[in-house]
DNA sequence: CTGAAAGCGCTTACAG
DNA sequence: CTGAAAGCGCTTACAG
């Protein structure tokens, strides 16, 4: 391959003008500019970026840590990085975690090696020694999905609580009172106990009776973890008429069993969703389902990444982006019912 | 951050004795060597990668081409890739194309100067002009689900001709006739007109009136494209009692446009899709689809990049893995039924 | 406007 | 076993 070399000897200039030619070109003559690039274009030069890496302490090179391309909630939010990257001349490499502290660390260390100008760290909630490996780095950091209340870590996020509030709240406008909650795991304190405490919260506010151990099942917003929640549920509180699913998949897998034991939906039973991935109105019925700006939050992690490496500092440390109930065909209105 | 020279200043020991602990060590006395990694401990110092890809004109990194990441079929398929990898010490990557040639051609140039060791082109057929592009650069390079057979490019991808033959052939087996089918585009050589071809070849073999204008509509695989082909068909050919859909997507959009009608699936028409993406199993009614190992597509293609990249070169240039039909609730076995 | 030289952070013969 | 030196492909003062 061409280096610049090549191109400094057939131009019949010094190695200076062409690096001029490419980076500053209103300072070289005419003359010699128009040699050069001919030169560039003839040898099919394309400037070695590890050098100018080098030189520079920069290489317009982002890192992304997701748990799992393949899901379609990461997968989305990874295309909101990628475009908010590419708009600004960055590129992406990517680990997949599956929340796995040895895989992370490895991705991070070998990202950092290959001198990476800063990374956005998703879903997880940042640990103590987390936040050691972090600084040990001397990496920016952006938190997409997740946040710290302990540190001062710029975050994207919706308002799960809030979520979890408006998601029991439409439920019971909707009608309902006997309502249940397919939850994230107890371990997950973003995604997982916030939504529920703002879904207990609502239910409270309303003087609404709310035992958990009978009305709450946790799943790890899988498809089979609805499945198996929703059999929970059912076996020991089948009188309940509405159920809140912390994941599309997990509402999904919960119809799916209200299907197989001829529970119809929404007739006999309400399953909300969360999220509004692209299923929820692929499959039939059509979720209804609370709302996250998916690819939305992607784009503002990488583009508030980006503020924090032009030096600016990010606009807001926390950002939350708005949510939103999409009524579709799993929620059915009780009101004026009677029981 | 701390260098080369800092260790050793550190340690006491030359820039040379330091490298060689790190990619040597049994060439450095014990004594020196243990200092030297306390040194290293003590420094939190992170080799420079750039530098030594300067050096080794190696840099442990692919590129991907991929449509959109967004999609779950190439969701899938980066997850096989990025496994493959990783384990193999590699980083990705990855960049969106959307199919256009521009957006492409600035990732692959941009790929280049961060001097990868090669890339994975996905989905799209090597124009002419592609492979102008890829000599030019001079890159290692496999094909993911396409293939060339002008230009000698190692490709993974199923037999799609096959792979339509063996969707109609099952329908035909369930005792369907009057079989229509929603393609992929006109334009797309690959996963569109092969498998048309391949349907086609079977009712040819099977003997079935098989009228193209009346049969067979196009739509671009996604959901939206999948309910409107399902209505032109509907519209122009009431009577038919199977369809199948170059798509899972398409084959939902389908169901779901025949839902709206008031005809049941799989009661009245049958629907066939094509992927096995994790949808077809989480909408209702789960969807019988003749299944792509997707994630075995992109493991493949890396592990054969990388093949290819050890200089052993591809074992095989063009590599076929194979498809199978997954039997699930959307296809009526109409054998011995009156019509 | 232009070129020679130093330097970015490493690796690798080469001598000892 | 160890270190000094050259070199990977660039950029950037510095002189002219």
């Amino acid at each position: 391959m061409a280096t610049i070399k090549d191109v400094a000897k057939l131009a019949g200039v010094s190695i200076s003008t062409i690096s001029r030619v490419l980076n500053a070109p209103d300072k070289v003559s005419k003359d010699k500019r128009e040699r050069v690039l001919r030169a560039i274009e003839q040898l099919k030069y394309h400037p070695n970026a590890l050098a100018r890496g080098l030189i520079h302490k920069k290489t317009k090179t982002l890192g992304i840590l997701i748990p799992d391309i393949s899901n379609y909630y990461y997968a989305e939010m990874f295309r909101g990085m990628e475009d908010a990257a590419q708009e600004f001349g960055h590129n992406i490499i990517i680990c997949n975690t599956d929340k796995d502290k040895q895989r992370m660390i490895s991705a991070l260390r070998s990202m950092k090696e290959k001198q990476i100008d800063g990374f956005v760290f998703t879903s997880e909630p940042v640990y103590p020694d987390y936040y050691d490996i972090f600084n040990q780095l001397g990496l920016p950091v952006v938190l997409a999905s997740t946040q710290s209340l302990e540190y001062a870590i710029p975050s994207v996020k919706i308002d799960d609580e809030q979520a979890g509030f408006d998601a029991a709240q439409y439920l019971i406008d909707c009608g309902h009172r006997r309502i249940a909650m397919i939850s994230g795991p107890h371990l997950d304190p973003i995604a997982g106990m916030s939504r529920l405490q703002g879904f207990m919260r609502a239910m409270r506010t309303n003087e609404l009776d709310f035992d958990s151990a009978r009305c709450v099942e946790f799943g790890n917003y899988r498809y089979d973890d609805g499945y198996a929640a929703m059999e929970r549920l059912w076996d020991k509180n089948p009188e309940l008429t509405a159920v809140f699913a912390a994941s599309d998949e997990m509402a999904l897998g919960a119809i799916y069993f209200l299907y197989r034991s001829g529970v119809r939906v929404p007739d006999e039973v309400s399953i909300l969703g969360m999220d509004n991935t692209r299923i929820a109105c692929m499959s039939l019925p059509r979720l209804t389902t609370v709302a996250q700006p998916i690819y939305e939050i992607g784009y503002k992690a990488v583009r508030t990444l980006q503020e924090v490496l032009d030096g600016a500092g990010p606009a807001t440390l926390r950002t939350y982006l708005s949510h939103q109930i999409v009524a579709r065909d799993t929620v059915k209105n009780v009101n004026g019912e009677i029981f």
